[in-house]
RNA sequence: GGCCACGUGGCGGAGUGGUUACGCAGCGGUCUGCAAAACCGUUUACACCAGUUCAAUUCUGGUCGUGGCCUCCA
């Protein structure tokens, strides 16, 4: 299985080779944790979930580590906690927030069925890592000190602007910011800011007096330094994270360490649009992801994200979703519960996801295999569930069993299944007796609760009535 | 204003210098007491205008449209 992925920096899809085949790396920026996560920020997690089930498929599950922060400090953190926790000091007010929506990030991803990354790190927790690289970029030059400030020196570094793809001269030409007095450069960015009293606070670098707080890009540096070395092999992250959050960590990492690289790949994932608008709050279309598991089950949204390639804009509407809500039913009917375990993974879509993660292409392939399933004679069909599940699941999909994914499904509980059954019943007997017209009443009935039949037969000739929730 | 990406059939969405993508919907059929489900079959495409080529949806240029970044928003 070669895998070749499209880097952001060069602007071509290469073969992947790690560093380290052995221990091969990767960091994705995390959410800054303040509110619900919105499903925009649900793309990059899924997108490199299943590029990390991947890597963990060639390289083995011990050889792969994933790393994806947590940013806990923040001006948005700051300003809700002042708001939610007015009572408590600043600082046990933004424990609060950033512990409870910490928490409720992993539920909402865990529901979308991403595994946990290998390694978790919260920023508050590297403060000494950034003082120590902020140090060496003021020893080497890169970095100077400013009425309390730390700032980047772009002008020390001569690639600067290689991943954005754009020159300084741009840059200036476009720039709408507000020149800081403290900035020798308009393009110079902060290291270490001062805190505000009250604000969390700590030890300054560079021999400044007073306590303050990092900036967001060296966080980034500092984590993924700490965990992954000051070369690694994959960087991913939102498209909109490219400038300046990536190119400013390409630039702190990068003259720290005396490297010409941080990591090998820059990947990027595009982004996501709701029926076909902006998602912003003032047009009233900021969907959060706790508020779409209200209505779908989790792994239809995951689905519906992996339709589109990751580099793609995608569009989300109810009506997508309410087709991969349809294709992932008819999955798991096919397949249904009793699996045999240890399928082979199918090659095609391995092959699909291995040029750069083609999710789209290797679902086509999931849809020929189940097709498959449905010709196949009753042993032959065993093994080729077990095929698809074992391929779906290389893309985090039929991960659970069918009753796991039934009971995923927020309308499941809006049903009387026991009373569903009763008058399925009932009209088995009015249908045995011919009497078709109270058969029809009890249909209707069904159907006015959202509940669909659906006739068969069983192996023996019996008539077997199945129901499902009206799409 | 500067930089960048993208525009495929009713919808979603791969891919390719010349051959059916695929899925959903629709339509026809089988089945059914009638339906639904299932199964079989099937219509519609490559934004626009030029150029390169024997041949372009696929390459090049332009036009229009959409979106992103330049404002610590994935």
């Amino acid at each position: 299985m070669d895998l070749r992925l499209f880097d952001t920096l060069t602007k071509t899809k290469a073969p992947f080779a790690p560093l380290d085949p052995a221990k091969v790396r990767m960091y994705v920026c995390g959410p800054t944790v303040y509110d619900f996560a919105h499903i925009g920020n649900a793309r990059p997690v899924i997108v490199f979930d299943v590029l990390f089930r991947v890597l963990r498929h060639i390289y083995g599950e011990a050889h792969v580590t994933y790393v994806r922060n947590i940013t806990d400090v923040d001006d948005k953190i700051n300003a809700r906690a002042a708001r939610d926790f007015p009572a408590l000091a600043l600082n046990d007010a933004i424990r609060q927030v950033t512990a409870k929506t910490e928490e409720q990030f992993h539920e909402d991803v865990a529901a979308l069925g991403c595994l946990p990354p290998t390694i978790e790190p919260r920023a508050t927790e590297h403060i000494a890592e950034m003082r120590m690289i902020i140090d060496r970029l003021i020893a080497t030059g890169n970095a100077y000190v400013e009425q309390d400030h730390v700032l980047f020196s772009v002008a020390t570094m001569p690639n600067y602007g290689r991943l954005a793809r754009r020159s300084m001269d741009e840059m200036l030409a476009g720039a709408r910011v507000d020149v800081a007095p403290y900035k020798r450069d308009a393009m110079d960015f902060v290291l270490w800011k001062p805190s505000k009293p009250g604000e969390p606070s700590w030890p300054s670098p560079g021999g400044i007096a007073v306590e303050g707080r990092p900036g967001w890009h060296i966080e980034c540096s500092a984590m993924a330094w700490k965990h992954l070395g000051e070369e690694f092999d994959i960087h991913g992250g939102g498209i909109d994270l490219v400038f300046p959050h990536h190119e400013n960590e390409l630039a702190q990492t990068c003259c720290a360490f005396h490297h010409e690289r941080m990591a090998s790949t820059w990947m990027h994932n595009g982004f996501l649009q709701v029926e076909g608008q902006k998602m912003s709050k003032s047009l009233g279309n900021f969907v959060t992801i706790r508020e779409l598991l209200a209505d779908w089950p989790g792994e239809v949204l995951r689905l519906n994200m992996l339709k589109t390639h990751y580099r793609s804009p995608i569009d989300w509407t109810v009506r997508g979703l309410e087709e991969s809500r349809k294709t992932l039913d008819a999955w798991y009917e096919l397949v249904g519960d009793d699996t045999v375990a240890g399928g082979e993974i199918d090659e095609a879509v391995a092959a699909a996801l291995s040029d750069d993660l083609n999710t789209s292409g290797a679902i086509t392939r999931l849809h020929a295999m189940a097709a498959d399933i449905r010709g196949a004679a009753e042993n032959e069909a065993a093994q080729r569930k077990a095929a698809l599940k074992a391929s779906a699941a290389l893309l985090g999909l039929l991960t659970q069993t069918r009753a796991g994914y039934l009971a995923s499904d927020p309308r499941k509980g809006s049903v009387d299944e026991a009373g569903v059954m009763s008058l399925i019943d009932a009209r088995l007997k009015a249908r045995a007796e011919k009497n078709w017209a109270e058969s029809d009443r009890i249909r209707d009935e069904l159907a006015a609760m959202g509940v669909v039949l659906k006739d068969g037969k069983d192996a023996n000739g019996q008539m077997v009535t199945t129901w499902e929730l009206a799409r």
